[in-house]
DNA sequence: GTCTATAATAAGATAGAC
DNA sequence: GTCTATCTTATTATAGAC
């Protein structure tokens, strides 16, 4: 699974050098580690110069950060789209795993960046994965629908775990060559199970 | 959340001094990282030389070679308990979660490496955790539930993600500290409402 | 088998010209 | 702001005595 030629949605409207920095290190950290990347990589897969990134990105671990926080920042931009065309729960979750699947497909290297790497490794003092916005915010669609009796009452976060937990698992085996099958493919009956789980 | 200080059940009957190098090791790479934990490190904390290691491990990959190893085989026999302890699906499965979630309370750094860590970055060679015997077999839990009218019709794989996601999810959001409870303490909860979605 | 002292290498980061 | 050449340091791994 390689990434799409064409440009991404994810490194539109930043200056493109830094874009091609950003894109060469995805692709170097996803495929050989951010421990086994040297600065030196990324300059020249991305054609620019050391002094460029050094000048641009403090050190490497500045890289990783900057692309992380790009990374979740479109994420967060994706909840927002998804938050304004549905209002009710179940509609939600179901776009929230559908968007989640199709970018497995399409940005392989962006989910495993976002949802697969150890990031505390390499970046200490940023947040965990999990508590960041974008998947608060995807959580919190499962505490209000329990709020407004859309799901089943029990612990919300258990409830959350059974909305996500399948499909996340789903991707991680898929990005490990475990599934052959393209997600989507998948998608209709995981969620139409998933949900007997959560239907009141 | 540290490891209990009693002997641990996963490093019995190995020579004395090769435990306190993997015990070392387990702490080491769960806190630090495999890249930033040096051989150095180990063997101070583990209190043996630079020699001992080179010469019973090889390099440093040996050493997280072997300790990958050993936790798998650790965990294969504890899927062998369950298997011979439970016939029907239901009780095996729910077996499986519960003893990863007491686990991940007792020995929360094994689970951590087992469960959380990306061996593919510092373990090339090795097969991803999700190919390994003890993950197979627990995913076998749930075929065999299939083709016995235990578990409704569906995608086997999906089937299987939907038993084990929310638990696993649950496991890495306690790790990361996002779950403040014990996982005990949800495991009914979590599992009555899994099995909602599977039941026939 | 075990140990200490040492060598070899590589990678992160910077200095200083343009 | 950008670049190249260079420095510094840390770490892996080994040599060789016991």
């Amino acid at each position: 699974m390689t990434s799409s030629a064409t440009p991404s949605f994810f490194f539109q409207n930043i200056p493109v050098r830094n874009a091609q920095t950003l894109e060469a290190s995805l692709e170097l950290f996803t495929n050989k580690g951010f421990f086994k990347t040297s600065v030196h990589d990324i300059a020249e897969k991305a054609q620019v110069s050391i002094g460029f990134i050094y000048h641009h990105f403090k050190d490497k671990e500045g890289i990783a950060r900057s692309l992380y926080n790009l990374l979740l920042q479109r994420m967060n931009e994706l909840i927002d789209q998804i938050e304004v065309a549905y209002t009710d729960t179940k509609s939600r979750c179901f776009a929230v795993i559908r968007t989640l699947f199709e970018l497995t497909e399409s940005e392989p290297e962006v989910m495993q960046f976002i949802i697969h790497a150890r990031h505390k490794e390499f970046l200490p003092e940023e947040k965990s994965i999990c508590s960041t916005t974008a998947f608060v915010r995807m959580r919190a669609f499962v505490f209000t629908g329990m709020d407004n009796g859309e799901i089943r009452e029990m612990d919300p976060l258990v409830a959350a775990m059974i909305v996500y937990g399948g499909a996340i698992r789903m991707i991680c085996l898929r990005l490990d060559d475990v599934v052959e099958a393209p997600l989507p493919t998948l998608l209709e009956s995981l969620w139409e199970n998933t949900w007997r789980g959560l239907d009141p």
